[in-house]
DNA sequence: GTATTTTTTGAACAATGTTCAGATAATTTT
DNA sequence: AAAATTATCTGAACATTGTTCAAAAAATAC
C-alpha cells in the first residue's frame, strides 16, 4: 500500500501550489521564493524538490489553474451575455478576457511572462487548457465564416485572441496611460466588430 | 578641461551597450551576463557601474537602440511600399513590424521581456522612441478617421499597434504552430483592413 | 520488531547583481 | 615638474537566488 506516500506527496503538492498561486497573485510572478514557499507551508527548502522537479513547475502547475478559472470566467460571460449573434458573442468573450486581466492581473501576467528555459516545452494539460481558451473563440467564429477549413478557423481564432491579447496586455502594462475601463471594453468592441464583418 | 574623462566614461558605456547588443542578439535578454560583459570589453566588472547605473540601464539603452532600428525599418518598409491609400499603408506597417520582429527575435522580444523593478518608469528617450512608433500608425488612421480628435487617434493608434503587435508576439512565441511567414501576413492584412474599414 | 525505503532537513553550492576599500590613473594646482 | 586632488578601476566580498546532497527522521515492508 504505497497510496499514502503518494497522497502524502499530493498533499504538499497542493499546499506548494496554493502557497504559490497565493504569493503570485499578492505580489507578482517575480516575486515568487522558494524559501517563502518552504515557510509557507512550513517545510524545508529542499522538501519542494520532492513534490516538483523545478520552481518551474510548480509555476506551471499555477499558471495551468490561472488558465482553467479563465476559461471559466469566458463561459460565466458567454452565459451572463446570451445573443445569437456571433460578433455579439466574440465581444462579449473579449469583455470577459479584459475583467478577467483586470481582476487578477498578476495571476494573467504570469501566464505569459513565465518562460519556459530553452528546449523544455510545455506539458500537455497546459497546451490543452490553451486550446479550451482557443474553442471558445473557434465556434463564434465558425458562424462567421460557414466555408472555413478547420486549419482557417483554428488560425484566424488565434489570430482574434492574439489581438485582443496584445490591447489588454499593453492596457495593463500601463502604455495606453489612465484610459478607463469603458474606454478599452469600446476599443476591443470596435476591433472584434470590425474584424467579424472583414472575415 | 574634463571633457577628457567624460568622453573615456562614455566610450566604455558605448563598447558595453555594444556588447550588450551582441550577447542578447545572439542568445536573448535572460543570458545577459555582468560577468561576461565585462569580459567582452575587457574591464572589471565593477566598471560597469561607473558606465550604467545598473544592468537596467543598460538594458534599456540597447532596447531603445532596438527601438530606434525599429523605426528605421518601419520607414524602410514605408517607403519601398509607398502608397496613397491609407489602408495599405498600414498593411504595409504591420508587414515590415512583423519582418523586423521575425529578423531580430532576441532583440525585438527583449523590448517587451524587460520589466523595470517597481517604482522605476522608463526614461523619457525611451518614451518617446515609442511615441515615435505609434506616430508612424497615426498618420495614415488620421486619414481614415478625419473627424476623430487628437486623443481618439492616439487611443486608437495604440490599440491597433497592440493588435498587430499581440498577433506577431504570439506567432513568433510559436503558439501559431508552424504557420509560414506568407500566413502571418494574410493575418496581419485581414485584421488591418477590416480594422481600417471599421472605423 | 527489524530492515528497507522514502522523505525531510538545513547546511552547502553555484550563479547571479551589486558594493566597496584600496590601488591606479588622470587631472588640477602650485 | 612635482605634489595634491580627484576620478576610476579593480576584484574580492556580500547578499540573494535556485538547487543539491549527506545525514537524520519517518514511513513502509517483511
Amino acid at each position: 500500500m504505497s497510496d499514502k506516500r503518494e497522497e502524502r506527496r499530493e498533499r504538499l503538492r497542493q499546499s506548494l501550489e496554493l502557497a504559490g498561486h497565493k504569493r503570485i497573485g499578492e505580489s507578482g510572478l517575480a516575486a515568487l521564493r522558494a524559501r517563502d514557499l518552504a515557510q509557507d507551508v512550513g517545510c524545508a527548502v529542499g522538501a519542494i524538490y520532492n513534490a516538483f522537479d523545478d520552481l518551474d513547475a510548480l509555476i506551471l502547475a499555477v499558471n495551468q489553474r490561472t488558465l482553467v478559472s479563465l476559461n471559466d470566467a469566458l463561459e460565466k460571460g458567454e452565459a451572463r451575455n446570451p445573443s445569437s449573434d456571433a460578433a455579439d458573442r466574440l465581444v462579449a468573450l473579449a469583455h470577459a478576457y479584459c475583467d478577467f486581466a483586470t481582476v487578477h492581473p498578476n495571476h494573467w501576467r504570469a501566464v505569459f511572462e513565465h518562460r519556459l528555459p530553452e528546449g523544455r516545452s510545455l506539458p500537455a494539460p497546459f497546451g490543452e487548457a490553451l486550446e479550451a481558451l482557443f474553442r471558445h473563440i473557434t465556434e463564434p467564429l465558425a458562424a462567421l465564416m460557414p466555408r472555413a477549413s478547420d486549419e482557417a478557423l483554428a488560425l484566424r481564432s488565434r489570430t482574434l485572441f492574439a489581438a485582443v491579447h496584445g490591447i489588454v496586455a499593453l492596457w495593463l502594462e500601463g502604455r495606453f496611460g489612465d484610459a478607463g475601463a469603458e474606454t478599452i471594453h469600446d476599443e476591443l468592441a470596435a476591433l472584434v466588430r470590425a474584424y467579424a464583418e472583414g472575415v
